[in-house]
RNA sequence: CGGAAUGUAGCGCAGUGGUAGCGCGCAUGGUUCGGGACCAUGAAGUCGUGAGUUCAAAUCUCACCAUUCCGACCA
């Protein structure tokens, strides 16, 4: 490729409200530009890298017996009411009427695509187990996308769906998939990536994992054992920790004053936070009347994954202006109300001598003792874990990361065969619903991530293996004739054996080293009035900055050297 | 969806009621040129949209739209 021709910009300048490394990068690099909020065009550099990472996932996935298939990209809404999710997703899913005034949508996610493919195809238990993938656009209708290609609302991605006649053939096979996630990270380049066990939210099913890139800008929190390696999205991370002992008194109504939060009715009664038991009241979306209240240990703050596990169904904070409650004087002792739920975590069992609302303005009540004031109530678990509690597996201090989701992979038993009617015969002549795995990878994430993770002060730096072009082809003072022809000859004959983008503009030298290295391609060859005088090219590797002058004649056996992946 | 901000040339920005500006980029000519060169000339704008106030609006008022940041949401 031509660099003159190349349909892309290099900037010195730092896109509006920017903050991201990958986002200002891969805009001022010409990678990406901004259509609308959240969608981008991907320009010839990006579309390059995002071709080798799907490449290097099919490969995985045919290794695995994969077999790839095209769903369509907007689907009619009565395959979405089998499955019970058009009604069930909210806004997220753009929805449209088609001229005739059918209910539309844009696929978001391909569930129920993978199984209508496959029901009435598949009729027998012999054709399992089969995994079917895509690579394909989604369209979700993100709240708030940011951070470049991070979180974007229209987006590349890969969806697998396997099919199964049992939990443990499933459980086999994810497993496969689990080795086939590793193996592309590692592929595509990613060095600081883990899997951790997460939530399945509204996919349903019973167990998941999330692969997640290690960094600070990452929108998710990890819990992490550094001592035996457990790994758990905050959604669903538990810990071990202590279950204080406090003196054991009878009820009693103290005075408290304008004192609401914790931290002023510690201070003002001069005890710890977690002798006091905290509500946080949430509406339950769809319901406008109930409410749920959690009541926590005041050292410990609600988990609202947790807590809609519980519930079932979508939570958001209550807002209490128009409830009977007594803001920041909330107990759970004596309270009563109509459409009230009423959830007690784990971390109170068993306590005495606990500090709680009164249900009074300016009252706390003291000396509650959840076995006495509470008998027979069930306890759930629904905080988050603090820094430095316990690992349940190993009982080290626990530490807590920040991740960017990747990619993940799902069991989703029979909630989508189940839903819409797909069975197979079993050799005794019955008829069961197939147990279905779902694995996705965003692309463009994936891309990003890459970016991030690899990137330096002086632009960004692709692995070979995912780098748009292997070679930078850098000819210094191609006014002169010499150096001109030279540089043709060289392209025309390392084009034929290596990817070369060729800068072929008559610019200075300062415009054409910088630009190769903000663009991040792996691998520099500088000819010039000085280097051809000794028959000899100057190759500068990108990762390293290491300089290395080699015979023109030994050029290609040199980089095919370095191009090797 | 809550809070905050921004919208002026391709990009980044200045411009508080009186002729539309700067830097980068772009075009032409010249001099330079192994780390974002210099000089000269030039092209490029419904100042986000619509209404209002005013002799006069990029500037003041209102509404709408778009974008960004923080938070909520995130299958």
């Amino acid at each position: 490729m031509r660099i003159s021709h190349l349909v892309s910009e290099r900037t010195k300048d730092v896109p509006q409200g920017a903050n991201v490394k990958s986002h200002i990068l891969l805009v001022r690099a010409g990678y990406i530009k901004q259509v609308s909020n959240g969608i981008y065009t991907l320009l010839p550099p990006a579309q390059r890298v995002s071709q080798k990472i799907q490449k290097i996932i099919r490969e995985e996935m045919d290794n695995i017996g994969g077999q790839e298939v095209l769903f369509p990209v907007v689907m009619p809404r009565e395959m979405w009411d089998k499955s019970g999710r058009y009604s069930s997703i909210g806004a997220e899913m753009l929805r449209f009427k088609d001229r005739t005034g059918r209910d539309m949508l844009l696929g978001m996610t391909h569930e129920e695509a993978a199984v209508h493919a496959c029901q009435n195809i598949i009729k027998s238990y012999d054709q399992l187990p089969f995994m079917i993938y895509q690579i394909q656009t989604k369209y979700r209708d993100e709240a708030r996308p940011r951070a470049g290609l991070i979180r974007v609302k229209e987006f590349t991605m890969k969806d697998g769906y396997s099919f199964h006649t049992s939990a443990e053939d499933l459980e086999k096979y994810y497993n496969e998939v689990y080795e086939a996630y590793n193996r592309i990270y590692t592929r595509i380049g990613m060095k600081n990536f883990i899997s951790v066990k997460s939530d399945n939210g509204a996919m349903g099913g019973s167990y998941a994992h999330e692969f997640m890139l290690l960094t600070d800008i990452g929108e998710d929190s990890i819990v992490i054992c550094p001592s035996c390696n457990a790994r758990a999205n905050m959604e669903v991370a538990v810990s071990k920790y202590d279950m204080p002992k406090f003196e054991d008194a009878p009820l009693k109504e103290v005075y408290t004053g304008k004192a609401k939060s914790i931290e002023e009715v510690c201070n003002f009664l001069k005890i710890q936070p977690n002798q006091t038991m905290k509500a946080v009241c949430y509406a339950v979306v769809g319901d406008n009347k109930k409410t749920v209240v959690a009541f926590v240990r005041g050292d410990k703050e609600v988990n609202e994954a947790k807590l809609k596990n519980v519930v079932g169904g979508e939570i958001v904070v209550k807002d209490l202006a128009d409830t009977e409650l007594v803001k920041g004087n909330i107990g759970a002792v004596g309270l009563k109300g109509d459409n009230l739920q009423i959830v007690f975590d784990k971390s109170l069992e068993g306590l005495c001598g606990l500090v709680t609302g009164a249900n009074k303005e300016e009252y706390h009540l003291t000396g509650v003792n959840m076995t006495r004031d509470f008998a027979g109530v069930e306890y759930f678990d629904i905080v988050k874990v603090n820094e430095g509690e316990l690992c349940p597996h190993c009982g080290k201090p626990l530490t807590i990361k920040r991740g960017i989701e990747i990619g993940n992979i799902f069991n989703l038993d029979t909630k989508y065969t189940k839903s819409m009617g797909m069975t197979v015969a079993m050799p005794d002549g019955s008829l069961i619903n197939p147990i279905m795995g779902c694995y996705g990878i965003g692309v463009g994430r994936s891309l990003a991530s890459v970016a991030e993770e690899s990137a330096d002060e002086k632009g960004l730096n692709w692995p070979m293996a995912i780098a748009p072009w292997q070679v930078y082809l850098c000819p210094l003072r191609n006014d002169d004739e010499i150096v001109a022809n030279k540089a043709e000859e060289l392209y025309k004959t390392l084009s034929s054996k290596f990817e070369v983008i060729y800068d072929d503009r008559k610019v200075s030298a300062g415009v054409k080293l910088t630009d190769s290295e903000l663009m991040g391609i792996p691998v520099r060859v500088v000819i010039s009035p000085r280097s051809l005088a000794n028959n000899e090219a100057e190759i500068t590797i990108r990762a390293t900055g290491e300089k290395i002058m080699i015979a023109l004649s030994e050029l290609e056996n040199k980089l095919t050297e370095l191009c090797k992946i």
